[in-house]
RNA sequence: CGCGGGAUAGAGCAGUUCGGUAGCUCGUCGGGCUCAUAACCCGAAGGUCGUUGGUUCAAAUCCGGCUCCCGCAA
């Protein structure tokens, strides 16, 4: 098949990557955000699908929006018998959804109709959730409503962070993809409608939410720590600073919230249980383990954060 | 020139205001204690103080240039 890709950070990379390298089919042409400026220096950065894209040698689009007729002409000028689409980050119009023989196929990283939206791996950790997985769909002008193709599930570990689970998925979205075309090329998909009574939403993830308060169960505060890792990171008041929690673990201890209960491992009391921060970030230093921290910065088991 | 923190032993930090023998906690190695230990005691190794130029009898410390790392904001 001739197949179009849209697709922008480095969740859609592995995808991109099969795809090419399948003989079936031919990448034909890759849509990507424009670069962006990004970092302190607010440089201009290439999503990292077009940096794999060249790095394929396939042409690269970065149309401000889908809805331009230029957009448009050059798409249909490249023919596609299908347009494969991960986290690009534009809504596509009809005239678009319409365009390919086999339409659009979105890799998703949710068990559709569960976790619609912008950040549906991060929204499952911090829920807590056992399972996941990806999902392909037929795309329809709904967000991440259309029919259901195949679906690959995976448990979550219990340490697990929404970066390590997104790497997982974007190879497991990778696979699935590949069966998905070879599938519906033969005809042996009959797409399902989506169970609207499941269906959730998620919204982008922001800072807001990065703050731990102490006085909530353990649990929670571990799977936000862990939902919101790489980024944003939660972040604590300990010692009077205000620091990047990056990884944590369950412990077995309790006491009154916000006390230490132990200095190694470290480990805080907490409305509930009590958590084990493992590696932590001062404003201003490299991500570090919590031993390494105090070394530098003493305290002592009773000690309030 | 968006705002700010930082670079000192393998790690994390102090020392810089007010120049004068390189310190702390931990780790490592050796020894001791112990039924035993990630516990405790004793000892040791390990640093051209990011780089470069200047001031000075003398610079981690004062002055100038440069490199790299990071937080905020976007």
């Amino acid at each position: 098949m001739r197949i179009v890709y849209m697709g922008t950070p480095d969740f859609a990379v592995p995808a991109l990557e099969r795809l090419a390298a399948c003989e079936e089919h031919t990448v034909v042409g890759v849509f990507t955000q424009p670069d962006k400026p990004q970092g302190r220096k607010m440089t201009l950065t290439p999503p990292d699908v077009k940096v794999c894209a060249q790095k394929l040698g396939v042409p690269v689009f970065q149309p401000k929006s889908m809805k331009s007729e230029e957009a448009y002409n050059s798409l249909a000028e490249l023919k596609p018998d299908v347009i494969v689409v991960a986290a690009y980050g534009q809504i596509l119009p009809k005239s678009v959804l319409d365009l390919p023989r086999y339409g659009c196929v979105n890799i998703h990283g949710s068990l559709l109709p569960k976790y619609r939206g912008a950040a549906p791996i991060q929204q499952a950790v911090l829920d807590g959730e056992a399972v996941t997985g990806v999902t392909t769909m037929l795309m329809d002008v709904g967000l991440d409503t259309g029919d259901i193709l195949l679906t690959s599930e995976t448990p979550i570990g219990e340490n697990e962070t929404a970066g390590e689970l997104f790497d997982r998925l974007a190879v497991l979205g990778g696979e699935l993809i590949i069966e998905t075309l070879d599938k519906l090329s033969r005809g042996e998909i009959t797409p399902v409608k989506q169970d609207e009574s499941l269906a959730t939403h998620t919204t982008k993830i922001d800072k807001s939410r990065c703050p731990l308060d102490f006085t909530k169960p353990a649990a929670q505060l571990h799977n936000r720590i862990r939902g919101l890792s790489p980024w944003p990171v939660a972040t604590a008041q300990i010692g009077g600073k205000r620091l990047k929690i990056h990884s944590s673990r369950l412990s077995n201890l309790s006491g009154t919230a916000g006390t230490v209960l132990s200095v190694k491992p470290f480990i805080i009391a907490c409305g509930e249980g009590a958590l084990e921060i493992t590696e932590l970030q001062p404003e201003g230093k490299k991500r570090m383990t919590a031993e390494a921290y105090l070394a530098g910065h003493p305290m002592n088991v009773g000690d309030i954060v």
